[in-house]
RNA sequence: GCGCCCGUAGCUCAAUCGGAUAGAGCAUCGGCCUUCUAAGCCGACGGUUGAAGGUUCGAGUCCUUCCGGGCGUACCA
């Protein structure tokens, strides 16, 4: 059940009744909590536009709402403000209902993770590869299609120095098992020695001319490499698996028919010898946009000057194919923020080409990871942070916590726990963070697991699920009915309730933080609720039986779809 | 130079379409375990939302200028 929306519907009703046909409500939870659990402030705009008093259209507009079950008090507060409080009613039957709803979805393609499979995964691969991973399963369990996409890497000149160093070494797996000192090699081979730099050049050549001998090797060192990133998703809990890969050499054969498509539709132009598309020159909905310095038209190269093809190409081809062959009613694009430009041109492109005239495509950018030292984290001199490192570093420090509180778990639960709280804090870190500016990489943060954290939330839910091994009882039995009597009932309730709207908001926002907020909020309200409200024994234990088993699951719910665990016992 | 993004408490971050007295956590200080896990709860302290104008009944949010930071800016991805 949506609330929000509900409490819309009703209010907007009445505003066309009255006369403002398309006035939004503006209906939102309570900025205070005596001012009830919602508020409406649309009255006041269109009381603007009615030419009457902002106060007295929101009187009327709760005389002619229909409320009944829905709000147990209307007021209306301050300059016209509505103030809404929720019927307890309407809340015990929000909590006996499906914990998540299933909409009329659409199909969604989601396009994370992309790593570069020259090299191993490292810590700046984090935040697409886990706001990507949340997103997915969001939209999922909200009933869309969702196809996700794993752009990888996996084409290019610096794949033919690691083909040409891999037909030296031969293809000992062993030699591959660190990814990052073969890249490392063959690169300072290419710089040092001429007659390699030769074979890598030639190798590039033979690679796309398909030759069977080099893309032999190449899928060989693809294989391997790709392997170590599953590895990594593993891990992670990330829900990417091997059929989702869909990297840049599976649009190779589409790209001369793009060019032939581009020229035909007459918007190449050529410069300097590069096949260039000129957004501003084809379309005047462009005029204003994709200027140099000095006023004239940027261009958009779509093939360099020696024939060679860059990733405009290759992503107009994935662009296209998203749209034909997938047939995807919107694309996500989680990527680094630093792609902006390149997104705009590329969605002018599909748009003056024709591609997906009636698809949604979306670029939700995301800042740069950053090292202590407020710089970027170094990636091409092998600087970086291994994800894979990052992962046992996160258990090895959540082993320690667990071990200090509480000794009494077994080996084996040990490292369940570790392993949740963990990674569960990593991930957590990363996903509780809405900045589209720059996120600093800072163990301590992400391991501190105090506040706004992962092991909080699995905390609460731990407690919860004590509650019910101490009372012998099944959580899938606590049926209620919900009797709401103390305060903390009510707003435990009411939180509980807003599970569903929360995650329509991460869908439409594309902005798994909001989920994350309102789990904390949902598991600091079961803590002063659990704090003050006896359960096992008191006068209401099957109506707060209820809300614990409720809060449990959409704990869990929320949680596995942050893609983070929970545990029984910690 | 031009373009995009960002600037909120000592620190890390919230603030949904422009709404009411800008909220959390950390840190600091003070309380609460003989009953459901103290990885918890309660309280105190902490703000000219970078600056100045403007629009509005109402601005952290929109507009203008300036200051500071990050990124991008035709053949890397």
């Amino acid at each position: 059940m949506n609330l929000r929306r509900l409490l819309t519907e009703r209010l907007e009703a009445a505003l066309a009744a009255a006369g403002a046909d398309d006035a939004q409500a503006i209906v939102g939870p309570a900025t205070r909590a005596e001012f009830g659990d919602y508020q409406a402030n649309g009255a006041m705009a269109a009381a603007k536009r009615l030419q009457r008093a902002p106060r007295d259209l929101a009187g009327a507009l709760i005389e002619a709402a229909d409320l009944d079950g829905v709000a147990s008090a209307a007021t209306v507060t301050g300059p016209g403000f509505i103030s809404l409080t929720i019927a307890d009613d309407l809340l015990a039957r929000a909590l006996t209902g499906p914990v998540i709803e299933r909409l009329a979805g659409q199909r969604v393609v989601i396009d994370y993770s992309h790593p570069n499979l020259a090299k191993e995964m490292q810590v700046h691969h984090l935040r697409s590869t886990i706001i990507g991973d949340a997103v997915a399963r969001v939209l999922e369990a909200l009933g869309n299609t969702v196809i996700r996409q794993n752009h990888i890497g996996d084409w290019g000149t610096q794949f033919g120095r690691l083909v040409a160093h891999l037909d030296d070494i031969g293809e000992d797996a062993d030699r591959l098992t660190d990814l990052e000192s073969f890249y490392t090699q063959a690169s300072s081979r290419f710089d040092a020695e001429a007659d390699f730099a030769d074979r890598a050049r030639q190798a590039v050549v033979n690679l796309q001319n398909g030759d069977p001998v080099t893309l032999a090797r190449w899928q060989r060192y693809i294989d391997i490499s790709m392997s170590h990133c599953q590895a990594v998703y593993d891990a992670l809990g990330v829900s990417l698996r091997p059929e989702h890969v869909r990297g840049e050499s599976a649009y190779n054969a589409d790209l001369d028919g793009i060019i032939e498509d581009l020229r035909a539709k007459r918007l190449l132009t050529e410069s300097d010898g590069a096949l260039c598309v000129f957004p501003a020159r084809v379309s005047a909905k462009y005029a204003d946009q994709f200027k140099a310095k000095d006023g004239r038209p940027v261009p958009v190269i779509v093939r360099k000057s020696d024939g060679g093809y860059l990733y405009h190409s290759t992503d107009l081809a994935a662009l296209r194919y998203r749209a034909d062959t997938l047939k995807a009613e919107r694309v996500l694009y989680i990527v680094d923020a630093r792609q902006a430009m390149h997104f705009r041109q590329l969605f002018a492109l599909a748009d003056v080409a024709g591609y997906g005239a009636d698809v949604s495509f979306e670029h939700h950018p995301f800042g740069t990871m950053l090292g202590q030292d407020g710089r970027p984290f170094k990636t091409r001199q092998g600087g970086g942070t291994r994800l894979l490192d990052l992962v046992d570093e996160a258990k090895a420090r959540a082993r320690v916590l667990v071990e200090a509180k509480n000794p009494g778990l077994s080996d084996e639960e040990m490292d369940d726990v570790a392993r949740a709280v963990g990674i569960g804090a990593v991930k957590y870190a990363d996903l509780s963070k809405n900045r589209t500016s720059d996120y600093v990489f800072d163990w301590d943060a992400m391991l501190s697991f105090d506040g706004n954290t992962a092991p909080y939330l699995q905390y609460a839910y731990a407690r919860i699920m004590s509650l019910f091994a101490r009372g012998g009882v099944d959580p899938e039995s606590a049926t209620g009915p919900l009797l709401v009597h103390a305060r903390e009932e009510h707003v435990l309730a009411l939180q509980l309730a807003r599970f569903q709207e929360t995650l329509e908001l991460v869908a439409s926002s594309v902005m798994p933080h909001h989920l994350c907020t309102y789990l904390y909020e949902l598991a600091s309200a079961f803590m002063r609720f659990y704090e003050s409200c006896p359960v096992l024994g008191s006068d209401a234990e099957a109506s707060r039986l209820l809300l614990c088993a409720r809060t449990a699951a959409t704990l869990k719910n929320g949680l596995d779809l942050l893609g983070i665990e929970t545990i029984d016992r910690m």
